[in-house]
DNA sequence: GTCTATAGTCGGATAGAC
DNA sequence: GTCTATCCGACTATAGAC
């Protein structure tokens, strides 16, 4: 007998049915695991797991893009699975629900999300970091639109999966940077700023060309595919941020 | 009968059914009249299409506060009609479809959206301008929070309906923006910077904070509710984007 | 104009053969 | 592990009484 509680109602009331969403990543280790085959059946051979994680992966691909387009209820299983080359009712041997999948997905952006924040080392020369920080950050946004829409789209919408996970992981890195950020400035190696604000400028104007691109392709018809749009792109949000807008009267 | 090819049916196959989305707003004064009211019975008073009009007001409010927190698909004509206080059936009497809510939200959207950069209108002092543009940006995100997010949804999901609204009405102006700001860096006014980059850099930093709003709030447990918290992103803002990070040696 | 009842369909999830 | 067939709840939209 299905117990389908999709769509809005499973939101609309939490702790009714099964609804995955709302809870928080915990256990990432336990996510993305086949549901049937984590209850293991027979000794699995290295080429069964390696198949087995392949089309895992596919899934999770195919789920990404259609998610990062049309969000988790404007997408079915049917087209995730036509995607990934897989039949529907295969994935559900993959895959318990389609929210299963989702966390799956969201899961693994994460830890993509966050790594770029985890290279901020600016060592000795904080403008330098910075400048570079905004390069990797822009060829990020070039290499994984998807993931930085999906992100995206779910902070807009609250982030009700990922706020454990905010709150912990991505709280604790932040905090980590933060003294080393007013170091510089105590020191003079920096204009005084504040390093939350400074940090969120980061990602803001960084993020934009991914998370906006259609909004510039229909502005200027390109985008991160141009190679040149986005050493412009990058030129400038570091001028903008380094240098700021005003002229300056000095070399 | 029914044809409800709702959901992702509806946009897997364009031009199948009577959907409406990927239809561009064209004429807006058609969007967001009843459906029923629209092709008129009886001679309207004064006092009727005002109470239409509240009615019809308080469902775009509704799903406004519906559609940015859970998306299109993510939110039912039942909860709409919930929380505008009036029967579902009823909606559908001033509303010929969801889709048709959908774009009557929309439609508001973009006016209001468009207005502060409407009235960029950096005047003599260019700094002065974009100092004053910021804090306009600001101050809308605090005050339209939904509907920042809202728009941000669409933009990221490709912006399917705003397509065409984008390529006339905002092209336009930020086409007319554009030689103004090249006029001020060839003065002298304003530091080297491409127009159109600036202009995403503005955007991105103010709206960062209605988009990205539970991703601060995990982090700061503060936001846009708070106004000291605004004044001081604001101010940060103003800061980074007019001054940069790099330490100035002159006065 | 507003309501009750319901039609029609979509799509998530399962059963069970192979 | 994979497939075919199917179930069944949720949701959009309409019919028709009042």
């Amino acid at each position: 007998m299905g117990k389908p509680a999709t769509g809005a109602a499973a939101r609309a009331k939490p702790g009714v049915g099964k609804s995955v969403v709302g809870t928080p990543i915990v256990g990432k280790s336990t996510v993305g695991k086949p549901a049937a085959a984590a209850r293991q059946g027979r000794p699995k051979t290295a080429n069964r797991l390696k198949r087995i994680e392949a089309k895992h992966a596919a899934i999770l691909d195919a789920a990404l893009a259609l998610f990062s387009r049309y969000g988790l209820h404007g997408t079915t299983v049917e087209e995730i699975a036509r995607t990934a080359g897989v039949s529907k009712t295969n994935l559900f041997y993959y895959f318990a629900s389609k929210e299963d999948v989702y966390v799956g997905v969201l899961s693994r952006l994460l830890d993509l999300w966050l790594e770029p924040l985890r290279e901020f080392q600016l060592d000795s020369d904080p403008i330098e970091g910075i400048r570079e920080f905004i390069r990797r950050k822009m060829l990020f946004s070039r290499a994984h639109p998807e993931a930085s829409r999906l992100f995206c789209l779910e902070m807009v919408q609250g982030a009700p999966l990922l706020r454990g996970e905010l709150e912990t992981s991505l709280k604790a890195l932040v905090d980590s940077k933060v003294p080393v950020i007013e170091a510089w400035v105590a020191a003079g190696k920096l204009a005084p700023v504040d390093p939350h604000h400074l940090i969120f400028a980061l990602w803001a104007t960084t993020q934009h060309y991914a998370d906006f691109a259609s909004q510039i392709d229909a502005l200027l018809k390109t985008g991160l595919d141009d190679d040149r749009f986005v050493e412009e792109a990058t030129r400038n949000v570091q001028r903008i941020v380094l240098d700021g807008l005003r002229v300056r009267n000095e070399g």
